[in-house]
DNA sequence: TTTTATGATTCGTA
DNA sequence: TACGAATCATAAAA
């Protein structure tokens, strides 16, 4: 402590040398009493000087406010306050230089990025509403979604006032703060030597601490978001499985496109619809179920049988109504709309008693072309062990024209129910995949009314 | 508690 | 990009 005093003191009484001439070079007037005199004389004011701050402290407060002032007063002030400040600024440079910069922090700036894409920090309005909607669609599931949706928006909401109520505090107080220490720095400036440059440095510091705070701040606040987000993917995982409903219209559409169970965007849509899922989980359905359907066809006859009795009876009902409706109506009402071949139509006719075969014998995807020589009739009793009167359409249909295969067409919009009254795996290939067939463009539930549109029939 | 069923995800492929 | 296959995770049944 002494040392630095001395070597201090050293340094100030060659003042001179630092470049602030006493003797005119700053228009200073010469020490009182000394004008003219030799630089020894000022040495020696100087030195008294520099005495006088070093013992300052030692002195009672009163004397020391008195000589305080007196040395604020005193004319050499201005220009020692210069030379110190600049003694200063030279060793706190090369001390400090490296902190000067202030390069972006990555991780502030994913911070940043964070809360602006979460909407936590950005626009007001329709803050977070992308992000919450796709929280939402990834949830799933249709009737609860919105509330799921609200209820993400709230909280995310709720994040984002915190998170600005915190943000303002901390400016609010860094200002206060800064402001504080710049008026007692500029007030300390006036007895020792602080210079503009350091007030703006000690200004820069402080408001690095607080965006450290800040940045603890926003790291919590997008804790906070994750764990919310995380709440909401959890709820996707949290399986809920559909409907009773929705299982029905999916397994029929499976069942009766089981040759081709690939259903159309249109159709996804229009089951997804149907069944208040999402197109995506459509999809995910069909994609479970084939591949279970294919790995296990066995376990799935029961329910095929189901299904296909289901969508027979469904369909033996809107053929009678449509032969009712045929009868009503002159027997030379025009065609005009069937335009499926009737070659076609036999040719169906007959496949399907092959996969009717080949579900009571085997089950296996690979043998559905098994001799055809089954009696349709006969197996769906014996299969269900009950009446099956579906397993006359075909026959029906047959022996009727195209009228009434027109208003089956219309009625069903099954035309694979009525190719195969019992579904079966007739188009599985022997590799274990589906042939290719023409996709179905749209979905029609066997409970449907005659009103509805079956596009994937009318062509 | 164990097993089965089922919706969702991931990854490789054509 | 849609699909198959494998797998995960959880609901539901045994």
């Amino acid at each position: 402590m002494m040392e630095e005093q001395a070597r201090m003191m050293q340094a100030l009484s060659g003042v001179t040398l630092a470049g602030h001439s006493v003797q005119g070079g700053m228009g200073l007037p010469p020490p009182h009493g000394h004008e003219g005199t030799d630089g020894d004389g000022r040495k020696q004011d100087i030195g008294d000087i520099l005495h006088q701050i070093m013992t300052i402290t030692d002195q009672s407060l009163d004397e020391a406010q008195a000589k305080k002032h007196g040395l604020n007063c005193h004319r050499m002030k201005p220009a020692l306050f210069s030379v110190l400040c600049e003694i200063k600024e030279k060793t706190g440079l090369s001390i400090r230089g490296a902190q000067e910069e202030d390069p972006p922090d990555p991780q502030l700036m994913r911070l940043d990025n964070m809360l602006l894409a979460e909407g936590v920090s950005g626009p007001e309005k329709g803050g977070g509403s992308a992000a919450a909607a796709a929280a939402a669609a990834a949830a799933g599931g249709g009737a609860d979604n919105s509330i799921e949706h609200s209820d993400y928006r709230a909280k995310l909401t709720q994040i984002r006032q915190i998170y600005h109520t915190e943000l303002e505090k901390y400016e609010q107080a860094c200002n206060e703060f800064t402001t504080h220490v710049m008026n007692l720095l500029r007030e300390q400036s006036r007895t020792r030597p602080i210079s503009p440059k350091e007030i703006e440095r000690m200004v820069g510091i402080i408001h690095r601490k607080f965006s450290s705070i800040q940045m603890q701040l926003k790291q919590s606040t997008c804790e906070a978001v994750m764990i919310l987000r995380s709440r909401f993917l959890d709820a996707r995982r949290k399986r809920r499985n559909f409907s009773k409903q929705a299982t029905e219209i999916l397994n029929e559409y499976f069942y009766s496109h089981l040759s081709n169970p690939y259903p159309s965007e249109e159709a996804k849509e229009e089951l997804a619809k149907k069944c208040s899922i999402t197109v995506s989980q459509v999809s995910n359905w069909f994609g479970n179920k084939r591949i279970r359907y294919k790995k296990n066809i066995g376990k799935f006859q029961e329910e095929a049988n189901l299904y296909a009795a289901k969508t027979a009876v469904t369909a033996t009902h809107a053929v009678a109504a449509a032969i009712q409706n045929s009868q009503a109506n002159s027997p030379t009402t025009p065609n005009s709309g069937f335009q499926m071949k009737d070659e076609e139509f036999q040719l169906d006719s007959a496949e399907s008693k092959n996969s009717l075969l080949t579900n009571m014998f085997t089950g296996s995807s690979a043998s559905f072309n098994l001799p055809n020589s089954g009696d349709m009739f006969m197996s769906m009793q014996s299969l269900n062990g009950a009446s099956y009167q579906g397993a006359q359409v075909g026959a029906n249909v047959q022996s009727q024209g195209d009228t009434i295969r027109h208003a089956i067409n219309q009625t069903t919009g099954y035309s694979d129910r009525l190719r195969h009254p019992l579904y079966s795996p007739h188009g599985l290939n022997g590799n274990g995949g589906w042939h290719d067939a023409p996709t179905p463009t749209s979905v029609t539930s066997p409970n449907e009314g005659p009103g509805s549109v079956h596009s994937d029939t009318s062509n």
